[in-house]
DNA sequence: AAAATCTCCAACCGCAGGAGT
DNA sequence: AACTCCTGCGGTTGGAGATTT
């Protein structure tokens, strides 16, 4: 017995999203709130799939979304995230506040991708093109090597020697500048990117559940300590009746100072807690 | 000016996994 | 335990606009 279809595929629009659909996807979700995506289309008179409302949202309605281009900042950071998550891009787009996952993969394939390739770089392992492979290399570029392996394990980073000279396009007949890129190997970590890797709940689900708490009468977003069952009324604030807190005068709405404050921090490294989710690390 | 080609990105698809029953 | 529902993720595609021939 197989899935049902996510929607009526006969009876929806495709393709482009007029801004009428827009306007009622935006008016519904002010005066409802997100969630509840494969009924939402039918509530808001939107002849559309579920999941193609909560795209649409998400990528290009939600109001926090920074437009625009790329800053060098960013375009420095999601060459070190990728470095060391790979094709994770939704935990990558927690690093980078307004930016989506759909918007950091294309800007991966369409710009880093040949960015990196035209410095001799291979974007996915980020190494040389031309650098000989040793066995180390060989067992690290297996697929089946997940995210945590990959940052404990982090091998030899590539050290940059960034030098900029002048070379004469002869084509056009101008002067430019041209990047020279020389590479050496060296047995250490990004050294600008602390990886002082914590559990905490996600910027974005900070926000949501600051937001909404209730969807379609389930608590779909308890916070993180709730989630991994670690609830015990100190650390965690959430409504969830499923958290046991026992704090009664616990307030019922949270302000931003009460998010930061409710943060809970885990040695990473230290492994004190048996508890992973790669969708909430965080990076100091 | 028109045709061909390229680039970019919004949107789609299939799948995985958590949660509820 | 088995099943369904729902959300979210990552890979891929289609087509509009830009650029080149």
């Amino acid at each position: 017995m197989g899935r049902s279809p996510c929607c009526e595929k006969d009876h929806t629009n495709k393709g482009a999203w007029t801004k009428e659909e827009d306007d009622k996807l935006i008016s519904y979700i002010k005066s409802h709130g997100e969630g509840c995506w494969r009924s939402l289309p039918r509530s808001a008179g939107l002849l559309r799939c579920g999941k193609s409302c909560r795209l649409r949202w998400i990528n290009y309605l939600r109001p926090d979304l920074k437009r625009g281009n790329f800053t060098l900042d960013e375009d420095d950071l999601i060459i070190k995230l990728h470095s060391l998550l790979g094709n994770k891009w939704s935990l990558i787009a927690t690093r980078l506040p307004g930016r989506t996952d759909n918007e950091i993969k294309n800007y991966w394939n369409t710009h880093v991708k040949r960015k990196l390739l035209r410095r001799g770089i291979d974007p996915t392992t980020h190494r040389p093109i031309n650098e000989t492979k040793t066995p180390r290399d060989s067992s690290e570029s297996r697929e089946t090597e997940d995210s945590l392996v990959r940052i404990l394990s982090f091998g030899p980073q590539l050290e940059k020697k960034e030098s900029f000279g002048q070379e004469r396009n002869h084509q056009k007949g101008l002067v430019c500048k041209k990047e020279r890129f020389e590479y050496s190997v060296v047995e250490e970590r990004c050294l600008d990117l602390n990886l002082e890797l914590k559990i905490s709940p996600p910027w974005q689900d900070q926000q949501h559940h600051a937001e909404t708490k209730l969807w379609c009468g389930r608590e779909r977003h308890r916070c993180t300590a709730c989630r991994f069952g670690l609830g015990n009324g100190k650390e965690c604030s959430c409504d969830n009746a499923k958290c046991q807190i026992e704090d009664s005068s616990r307030s019922s709405s949270y302000s931003s100072s009460d998010i930061s404050s409710s943060v809970v921090g885990y040695d990473f490294l230290g492994l004190n807690t048996s508890v992973l989710d790669f969708s909430s690390l965080e990076m100091n």
